[in-house]
DNA sequence: CCAGATTTCTTTAAGTTTCAAGCAATTGGC
DNA sequence: GCCAATTGCTTGAAACTTAAAGAAATCTGG
């Protein structure tokens, strides 16, 4: 705090520009591993991340999930969801069914073949992500864990601020 | 390292849980973080992320850039790069001209009046991810800085040694 | 029961994104 | 000088993505 030759409080422009640098370090180390898990998921199994995405998700959950789940769970929109549901379906890797309870609900699981290729995929897919965060030590690991919780729970609590 | 009843050297299957969920929080908290950027783009200023991002590329570089460097800067493809510029030129956002020294090379400032609407959308941008961000102490941000600085080296090193 | 609100999903339009192929200009060896 | 390789950009096809609007089913408060 400041005080004027008049002696009223002046706020000084506060220094944002930290934050800022923080928001395009976390963005660059995203997109940069995005980027090779995307590479090499086309290589080694010709398949794009938004299929292995959501068939991770799937795979969590045996007794299958709504279309709206999953939508959330991988924070994108719906309609993003049924198309990405509709290529799968065709592929042979989702079943769909309409659900009895609720008309309007869409279930959707791994079919049998589906679960084989992801769990092919994902035992690949782990060993490169243990590759990417390579030289972290387990304490490296754990901090991060700890403060990208912190920034989950801030990010939201503004999110929420702003739509409220 | 353990020993079987043959007495043959075993590798125990190396437990790589805990990078898998560290990188699944590092891509949680990135896409919640774009999404709140995206939606406060659109809601306050009817621009999109892309556009924002080349503009803010540009905004650091007054005599321009090639379409390459946009490319490399922006860790996209240089199709991409061509439409976005493409419709940033169209809407008055950008100037784009032939470099007399290499013809193939196209260089891309922002316009007066692009960087005009790009200041006053960046002062707004830095206000909300210094509120995102908010919850996080000066030393959580440093911290996370110097981790992610860490994680970026070793994910290079990783794409690196693939690539080679 | 029934009208309005809500939820779930699909559709549409516009834009973003990648990859691969291709063209034009430049560079480097010989 | 000339040819091959490289570089910079564009194009085309397919997929992904969002926002917004719409259709169908369900829920809710009279």
């Amino acid at each position: 705090m400041i005080l004027d030759s008049e002696t009223k409080a002046v706020e000084l422009p506060e220094h944002h520009g930290d934050e800022l640098r923080l928001w395009l370090r976390l963005l660059t180390c995203t997109t940069l591993i995005e980027g090779e898990v995307r590479s090499r998921l086309r290589e080694r199994f010709d398949v794009t991340l938004p299929r292995f995405d959501l068939m991770a998700q799937l795979d969590k959950v045996p007794e299958g999930m709504t279309l709206s789940d999953v939508s959330k769970r991988m924070m994108v929109s719906n309609g993003n969801v049924t198309g990405l549901v509709e290529r799968l379906v065709e592929s042979g890797h989702l079943d769909r069914r309409t659900s009895e309870a609720d008309r309007r609900v869409q279930v959707i699981r791994l079919t049998k073949a589906g679960r084989a290729e992801f769990r092919k995929m994902a035992t690949e897919h782990e060993l490169w992500i243990a590759d990417i965060f390579g030289d972290l030590t387990p304490k490296d690991v754990r901090e991060l864990m700890r403060l990208l919780a912190k920034t989950k729970a801030s990010a939201q609590k503004s999110a929420k601020a702003r739509t409220a």
